[in-house]
DNA sequence: GATTGGTATATGTTCGAACAACTAAGATCC
DNA sequence: GGATCTTAGTTGTTCGAACATATACCAATC
């Protein structure tokens, strides 16, 4: 495959694309035999690490959007994975909570995580590793940095 | 937010996770404006760069797949900035060209991945920044390995 | 020259992600 | 106590991505 003009105009985000494709690829190839989609187990962990939540607390734990969690649940629930109970103080919101059922997830999506972890940083040296994770950091800071800015952009344009 | 315990079982996938995520959202926040969703940038670079291509052809450069390719395309055509002509020397296949009308995006897209890779490279020095390059691209090494062996298997256990 | 195998593309499905619009329930203030 | 604002969740839509199938068409073999 030649060098598409996409590496030449910006080698980095090319090379985070194809990462990070390649990374979500493997973790749901490792993912698949336990029934969950990628994105699903981490919804998952939180539960178990911290029991009952709201929706609302997922998403800002997640760092993802309400809908997503809205539908996120729903299919766990129906996987059986999941389960809403009303939240005695609010009517409004539900808690959600892992089934007993589900218990049994657990162990395989620690060992899965380590898995794709040894996968990914594969024969790294520890200063190869660390400095991978420093990199990664740094790029997160960029980026967020970068859209907070657009997002202020946008507040001063409405 | 508290460090979610995925971060403990794979800092370095946890990092890729959450640095692909802001450069989508960031890309796509920056491609809006021209109506193009992110991927279909790549797709109308390469046609730019390369002519008329038959959807198989992207698949390969693109490293898609096949229905991506073709709704993809269908979603291009529906928007204007391509278009099909059968292959005169294959009844199977049809050739994608840019339309005259999208000439007008290429620079809007060039522009857009400069100022996509600045922000995500930020304040990094020339050092810094090349041993990110260095960094993803041994990342990338390690998924693409990783993901051909899981491949292997499959094959051996069917 | 009809069957077989491979290629080119399309469709239907499942997901995650983002946006907009909506309902329902709480909270506040006059 | 009634209007208003906020918060919690849901649904519908559009998209990219991946998978399994289906439908053409070509090509080579028997």
């Amino acid at each position: 495959m030649e060098q598409p003009s996409a590496a030449i105009g910006g080698p980095v985000s090319h090379a985070i694309f194809r990462v990070a494709r390649l990374h979500r690829m493997l973790a749901g190839s490792l993912l698949r035999p336990t029934g969950l989609y990628p994105g699903q187990e981490l919804l998952m962990m939180h539960l178990w690490d911290h029991g009952p939540q709201r929706q609302s607390q997922l998403v800002s734990v997640l760092d993802s959007d309400a809908p997503t969690v809205t539908r996120t649940v729903q299919r766990l629930e129906r996987a059986g994975f999941v389960r809403r109970r009303p939240d005695p103080t609010d009517a409004r919101a539900s808690l959600i909570e892992p089934t007993p059922a589900s218990r049994h997830l657990r162990e395989q999506i620690e060992q899965i995580w380590q898995q794709l972890e040894q996968l990914t940083v594969g024969p790294l040296d520890p200063a190869d590793h660390s400095s991978a994770l420093g990199i990664l950091e740094q790029l997160e800071r960029n980026l967020v940095t970068a859209t907070t800015a657009r997002a202020c952009d946008d507040e001063g344009a409405n």
